[in-house]
Formats: C-alpha cells, sequence, structure tokens
DNA sequence: GGTCTTTAGTAAACAAGTTCACTAATGATT
DNA sequence: AATCATTAGTGAACTTGTTTACTAAAGACC
C-alpha cells in the first residue's frame, strides 16, 4: 500500500502551493495599494531601505535586499528619475555612489508607510497572536531547511 | 503606552517577511534542482500543467495558471522552439490553438517530475504532520483573507 | 444576412530580474 | 613603484511578467 506516502506527498506539494498562493497574492493586495501613489512594490522597497539608513553605497543595498548589483543600479535609475532618490559621490573612493533621499522621497515614504502598515495589518486580522507564533515557528524552520539546502554552494552562505 | 500595538505590528511585519523569504527560498531551491535539466521554473509549470490535461487552449492555460494570454504566449513560444511542445489549431474555431506536449516533453515531464518531488519533500522534512496541518490553516486562512480584500474588484474573484 | 460584441491570440513597450562581460578605481603584495 | 586581485558600477542580452492596442474569427441579435 502506497496510500500513506502518497498522501504525505500531497500534504507537501500542497503546502507549497499554500505558500506560494499566499505570497503571490500579498504582493497582489501590496501592489494594489501601491498603485494609487505612483510606485512599484521593488522601489518601494528600495525607498523604505534608504529611508531606513541614508547614505548606502548601490552595492550595500543590494546585499540588504538580497538583489544583483544590477538590478538595484536599475532601480535607483527609475528612482532618481522619478526625484524620488539622487545619487552623491563617494568623496575618498570614486567607484562609489551613495543613495538618498530627496525631499520628495521623504514624503511619498511617510505616506506609503501608513498605508503599508494598514494592509499589512488587516491582512493578518483573523488570526491570532499565538496561531501566528505556531505558523511562523514552522515557517521559520522551513526557511532554515532551505537555508540548510542552499548551504552548499559558498555564494548563498549569507543570506 | 503604545507598546503592545507596536510589537504587534512588528510581529505583522516580521510574518509578512517569513512568508515572502520562504517563498523565494523555495523558488531558489527548485530553479537550482531545474537547471540543469534544461529549463526554467515558469516554463516547467506550463509543462506540468501541459502534461495534466493535453490539448488546452491557451486561454485556458492562462486561467489555470493565473497569468495573463500575454504571458502564456511567450512561455509556449519558447517552449515550443525547445521543441517540448506543440501548438495544433482547432477545427471549429479558427482562432484557438491548442497546446500538447512533444515526445521529448513528455519525457522531459516525468524526470523533471521525479527531482521536483524529491525537493519537496526534503523541504518539509524537518516539520511532522500535525505542524503542517496547523501551519497550512493558517495559511489557509490568511489565503481567504486575501481573496477578501481583493474580492471588491470584479477581476479577481475566481482566484 | 448584417451589425455588434465578445473572444483568442499577437505585437509593442515597459518593469524587474538574471548572467556575463566590461571599465575603472582601490588595495595588497612583492 | 609595479603588478595583480578585488570591488563598484554599468552595458548588453535574455526571461518573465505587466498593460494597452490591435487583428481576426465567433456568436448573438435583430
Amino acid at each position: 500500500m502506497i496510500a500513506p506516502l502518497q498522501k504525505n506527498l500531497d500534504a507537501n506539494l500542497r503546502f507549497g502551493f499554500l505558500t506560494h498562493d499566499v505570497s503571490r497574492l500579498r504582493r497582489i493586495v501590496v501592489d494594489r495599494a501601491l498603485k494609487p501613489l505612483g510606485i512599484t512594490r521593488a522601489q518601494w522597497w528600495v525607498l523604505a531601505y534608504v529611508s531606513r539608513r541614508e547614505g548606502m553605497t548601490q552595492t550595500a543595498l543590494a546585499a540588504q535586499l538580497d538583489l544583483t548589483k544590477v538590478a538595484v543600479g536599475g532601480l535607483v535609475d527609475r528612482l532618481e528619475i522619478g526625484g524620488f532618490v539622487e545619487r552623491r559621490p563617494d568623496k575618498r573612493d570614486a567607484r562609489a555612489r551613495h543613495v538618498f533621499l530627496t525631499l520628495s522621497g521623504q514624503k511619498l515614504v511617510s505616506t506609503i508607510r501608513d498605508n503599508v502598515d494598514i494592509v499589512e495589518t488587516k491582512i493578518l486580522s483573523a488570526i491570532t497572536a499565538e496561531q501566528l507564533d505556531q505558523a511562523a515557528s514552522v515557517l521559520l524552520r522551513i526557511k532554515e531547511q532551505l537555508i540548510d539546502m542552499l548551504g552548499g554552494d559558498a555564494d548563498l552562505q549569507e543570506i
């Protein structure tokens, strides 16, 4: 009888779909909240990190955001064109460029932050704190397992 | 004192990050398992659905995969170039085109399926069935809440 | 039969990400 | 000081996704 094993595999797959769905739907909901504010989620993510610590280099930003330098370069390009962010050269290292918010960037960040907080809270409104904690601990264990599975390769050990 | 409220918001945000991280890491792990097989995750997703029910139109595929017709068109283009899939015209409806696996596509699907199953199972190996069930039920409730939040707009009610 | 709307698919332009290859500046090492 | 490796950032080419606009076939309705 292979029934129990099969059932297990199904449960595993269903769980995979579920995390995928939740992540995807969260993305859609946040996107929708962001759209009227004239910014994309990826750009918002950059703004949020820059506002948390201004003057980071693009490489530092890439490490924080877990993106490649190239991707960050493009995002900062678009944010600079939009006037939300400004690149300033490093005085000691001619290669590096530090990213700062402009005034309009600062304003945008605070209005967006409020909206996003409201959405995040609403998403989890049907869940109690204990349930959240339990689910979080399971997800954390899965995350650790995933990191473990990636750990064999040198590049990704810092995730 | 705003401490408890603040704490709650933090937990919410942390949970958001966690689901995002797990989903992202799963993606990376699956990508890595797929890479040596010469196919991308998006293309694999299409193949999996086609193999489950051959002969779907691109529009039907788009609905199943929750993508736009345009995105599916591009994916099928590349899969067709790769020789894994084949478009056949509908005899009664000159607009529609049905998607079938080629022989090499069928072979690819079964070898990939084995690999992916192994990876999925390994990802959840550190979790007991009960823990998985509990976490799944929480995620499901979050998913329903998200669908609810999207439900206001007609287009997305079928998610 | 002749409009009128819907539907299937594609095209073009964009955002976001990747990898690979490059420039140019820095830093280390002899 | 000269070389050599590393680091910061960009450029080009690609995949994947979006939206908007289009073609052309089907279907509905008078």
